[in-house]
This record gives structure tokens, sequence and C-alpha cells, in this order.
DNA sequence: CCGCTCTCGGTACCCGGTTATCGATTCTAC
DNA sequence: GTAGAATCGATAACCGGGTACCGAGAGCGG
């Protein structure tokens, strides 16, 4: 599956909840299509590649749809997952709901700011980062988020796959060097800001070109 | 342009910066591509787009890799930009340095809550979000950042549009509706962390299945 | 100086993602 | 009940991003 399909999935998702608060109970491929600048075949072969079956002149279950598509992405567990550096990013992320929205649980934060080890963020204690390894190992984790600088980014990462991590969700901006099978997902927000930039660049030169070509 | 190869002229850039970093002059199209996973061929084609020049048996020079792709994406420039919402992720962006990595200039923080407003990171002050339309009127600011509970979005971009701005980078969930040449860049975190389960499922259920096939 | 090798630049080809089309199905209206 | 409209499912056609290939030029070794 590429990146842009699995995106449009989800997309769908997001939007079906929308439209599930609206009261929806159906929806039809092209109102999921026109949302994703894509034509309601592409949008049909999507669900259709799912086995998610519609009706004629009724559309698709939005109930089916979540369902299929969260299992796909399977969202719907409660993976462990540990959070290293809980700092302004770090406590945004803790604070977030987007953990359980995405399959995941969050049940360890770790830092090595002897001004943080003790607190507590939404309830869960801030533990020292020394002892990372062993809590990881005990606890059987096996994803972790970083959200530290990026230099020390690497050394953790390090020490986390050592003991027992495959998948990590990086905000640090460097690209990390893990052995293969193990997932890195990076997060990187500069390269959004800088997408922001180039939409605004095109289309500054798209208006100075004048709108008839 | 599409949004894979905008993302490959990106990723080029910070491969570049740790080239540099390491004393490297030159790269040559093969070094490029087997990080981004695509062949020489389409990376040379990615650079000869932008009228970039390489020299046989030696590759390209680096330093006019970066600033041609830096001059596509108007990262050189120092667009002001205002952030509304001054929480935990508000505070994290103030502090990073990827405004001025991404061609903008940080100019103005705003928030709603009596006791921020007043108050100052990184040197800026946080102002009232109340004054927020007058401010980015007199200052010409057209970009702006939501880093907003999703519920507050909306209320506010249709507030920041009608001063003026003309781009957004929004952090919350949700689908902004804005007038069309409106530019809205969502940057969707808990898609990232889909991303990652749905990869961590696909995964297992390859090793499940035996490497065999 | 002369090949040899490496890498670029351009072109042709290919593949898969996207769209277009059409028959099949089901709901609505009268 | 029947006609008609709407929408799905499947297949075929299209198109553009990606790859393969080849000729050309630049450095290297002898
Ligand atoms: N990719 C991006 O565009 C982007 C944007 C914003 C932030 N970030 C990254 O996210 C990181 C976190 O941002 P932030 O604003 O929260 O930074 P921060 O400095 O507030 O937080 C970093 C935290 O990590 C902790 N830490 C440092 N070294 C550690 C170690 N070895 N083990 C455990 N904990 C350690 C620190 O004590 C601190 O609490 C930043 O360093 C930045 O690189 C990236
Ligand atoms: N998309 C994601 O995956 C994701 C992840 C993390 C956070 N977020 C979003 O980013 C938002 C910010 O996160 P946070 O942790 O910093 O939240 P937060 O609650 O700490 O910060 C929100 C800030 O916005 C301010 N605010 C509220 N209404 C306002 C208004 N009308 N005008 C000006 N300021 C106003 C509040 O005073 C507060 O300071 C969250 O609401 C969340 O939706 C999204």
């Amino acid at each position: 599956m590429h990146r842009e399909t699995l995106q449009r999935y989800m997309n769908y998702l997001l939007l079906l909840t929308k439209l599930k608060s609206e009261g929806r109970a159906t929806v039809t491929s092209d109102e999921l299509a026109v949302r994703e600048g894509v034509t309601g075949s592409r949008v049909r072969q999507d669900l259709s590649a799912l086995r998610i079956l519609g009706k004629p002149r009724q559309g698709y279950r939005i109930a089916d749809l979540e369902i299929l598509i969260s299992s796909m992405l399977d969202i719907l567990s409660a993976k462990p997952v540990a959070l290293v550096g809980i700092g302004n990013l770090g406590r945004a992320l803790v604070l977030s709901d987007i953990w359980s929205h995405a399959g995941f649980d969050l049940v360890a934060l770790f830092d090595n700011d002897p001004a943080l080890i003790g607190t507590s963020v939404a309830g869960l204690p801030v533990r020292d980062a020394a002892i990372m390894e062993r809590f990881i190992q005990e606890q059987g984790i096996e994803s972790a988020c970083l959200a530290l600088p990026a230099d020390k980014a690497q050394a953790v990462a390090d020490r986390l796959v050592d003991a027992g991590v495959r998948a990590l969700w990086n905000f640090a901006l460097i690209d990390l060097d893990v052995p293969a099978g193990i997932i890195v997902e990076n997060q990187r927000l500069e390269q959004g800001l800088m997408a922001l930039s180039f939409r605004i660049a095109k289309r500054n030169q798209d208006i100075a070109r004048g709108p008839q070509d």
C-alpha cells in the first residue's frame, strides 16, 4: 500500500467521524471523493480492496467503514507505548488523546532531568531515563515515541532498540539509524511548514502570472 | 508537483545538510536515491527539473542543490507569521527553530487565557487574542499557525482570514472550512501515529506468514 | 596520450494509480 | 407494478511517475 493511499484511508476515517456526529448513517463514494480530490471510482476501489460492500442508491454504511478501516490500521488495539522526553512537546503529546485514537496505550514517561523525574503528567509519573531499559523489558513495551533534542535521539533510540523496542515515532529532526526490521515513523513538523511555504510561493506565482493560463 | 515529489525534495535537503556537516562538497544521484528508496534516474530527473546541472564522474555540488531547492520551496525568505494558542504545543513550537528553517519569521503570539497574556516565551510577548485582528492587519501578517483545541479552531480561523491571513498551519484535529484561495496545511499528528500502527500490524502479519513469500 | 570507468542527461518504456464507462441493483415516485 | 434515477461493482482505458537504457563528457591510470 502506498503512502498516498494510506493517507486517503485515514482521511476517510476523519470525515466519517464528522458525518456520524451529524447523524448520518450512510455515505456515498462521491461524497468521500470530493473531500479527497479524487473521483468516486477511486473511493469505490479503495473500499472494495477492504471487502467493504455498499448498496446501490444508498452508499456505504458508515459504521461498517469505520470498523473495517480501523481494523486495517489496527487502531482498535491498545499497544503499550513509552514516551521519552517530557519537554513542551512531550507534555502536549501526553495530554492529547491521540494515543487511544491510533491504537496505543501510553504507559510510561521517561526523562533525565532531575527536576522532572518524580513529577507526573496526566496521572502518569515521569520516570528516570536511567531505568528505561529495565522497565521496557519488564513490561514488554515494543513501541516508543521520541520527543528529544536531535543530538540525543540516536543514543536513546539505540538504547530502546536494545531493550526490545521495535517501532519508533520520532519527532527529532534527524534520520535515525536502526537495525533492519525496526520501524521508524518520522514526524517532521518542519516539513509541514516548508510545504506551506512552497504552496504560498506557488500561489503567489500563479496569481502574478494571471489566472488565465 | 505531487506531494510525494515535494517530500523528496525536502528529504534531499535534510540529507544535504548532513553531508555538508561531514565535509562533503558533492553528491551523486545514486547516493541521494538510496536514502529515498528510488533510483538514481528519478533523482536526476528531479534535479533536472530545477535546472540543476551535475558533472559526470563527480556528481552535483551540494551548495548548488541547497540553494536551488531552498529557492523552490521559498524557505530563504522570512514571511511574518503569527501563532495562536500558547499551550504546551504552542510553546514547543515557539521554542523550536523550525520557523526560520522553513522561511518564516514568528512575530506574534496570541492566546485568550488571562494567565498567559502579558507573559513572554522566547522573548516574544503573548498578546491578547482580542486584539489579534487589529495587530495582524497593521503588521500585514498573511500566515498563521493554529495550536488550539479543535472546537475553537474554526472560529479563530474565520477571524484570521477576515483580518487578511491567507495561509494557515493547523494542528487542530478538524477540517477547516476556508474561502477559496486560502491555503490550509494540516499537521495531523495522530495520522503519523496511525501510520505507525498500520506499519506495525503489517510487519507482524508478514512475519506470521513467514518471510518466504 | 589513450583507453577505462564513472556518472550525468536525455529518451523510451513500463507499471500501477486514477479515471471513465457500463451493466446491475435498489430505492422512489406515481 | 413499472419507469426512472441514483449508486454500486467491475473492467477497460488513460496517464504520469518511476525505471531502464544508452550516448556523452569528465576524471583516472598507465
Ligand atoms: N521536527 C520538528 O520539526 C520539531 C518541532 C518541534 C520540536 N521538535 C523536536 O522535539 C524535541 C522536543 O521538543 P521540546 O520543545 O519538547 O524540547 P524540550 O527541550 O522542551 O524537551 C526535551 C526533553 O528531553 C529531555 N531529555 C534530554 N535528553 C534526554 C535523555 N538522554 N533521556 C531522556 N530525556 C532527555 C529533556 O530533559 C527535556 O525535558 C526538540 O528537541 C525538537 O528537536 C522537532
Ligand atoms: N492533531 C493532533 O494530532 C494533535 C496532537 C496534539 C495536539 N493537538 C492539538 O493542538 C492543540 C493544542 O495542543 P495543546 O496541548 O497545546 O493544548 P492546550 O490546551 O495546552 O493549549 C491550547 C491553548 O489555546 C488557548 N486558546 C483556547 N481558545 C483560544 C482562543 N479562542 N483564542 C486564543 N487562544 C485560545 C488556550 O488558552 C491554551 O493556552 C490541541 O487542542 C490539540 O487539538 C493536535
